[in-house]
DNA sequence: CTCGTGACTCCCG
DNA sequence: TCGGGAGCCACGA
């Protein structure tokens, strides 16, 4: 069984629609965890294998993916460009356009 | 139980 | 604009 922390970040992931995206502190703030940004990339490896999720709809503050070119990249930006979602021409996401915001994300107000 | 690991983020120069 | 360093925490061995 896992964790509070665990399930609240593959809920949140799976509420993430098609043709958008979340970043992994947004992610982590949703599950009550503002600085837990690092563990839900980590979930990633071993929850999207298990528990089926939208791995690919989960990228950095900065709207780039973080995955190495040889560790998954070109698939991942390969099915979000398959969603709608644009890539500029330095590979980030713009996500004023993109991002998906997470309902009753208490931190949602900040920038 | 302790330790290593990581697809992150923020803060400063 | 860019890079380095520290903080953070769950999971598996």
């Amino acid at each position: 069984m896992p964790s509070i922390f665990t399930q609240q970040v593959i809920e949140v992931i799976r509420m993430i629609p098609e043709g958008r995206v979340s970043t992994y502190g947004r992610v982590a703030r949703a599950a009550g965890h503002p600085l837990g940004a690092r563990q839900v990339s980590w979930l990633l490896h071993s929850a999207s294998q298990k528990y089926h999720l939208p791995w690919h709809r989960v990228v950095n503050a900065k709207g780039r993916i973080s995955l190495p070119a040889a560790g998954g990249y070109e698939l991942q930006k390969s099915l979000l460009e398959s969603e709608g979602v644009v890539f500029s021409a330095d590979d980030t996401i713009d996500l004023d356009r993109f991002l998906f915001e997470v309902p009753g994300d208490p931190y949602f107000t900040d920038l």
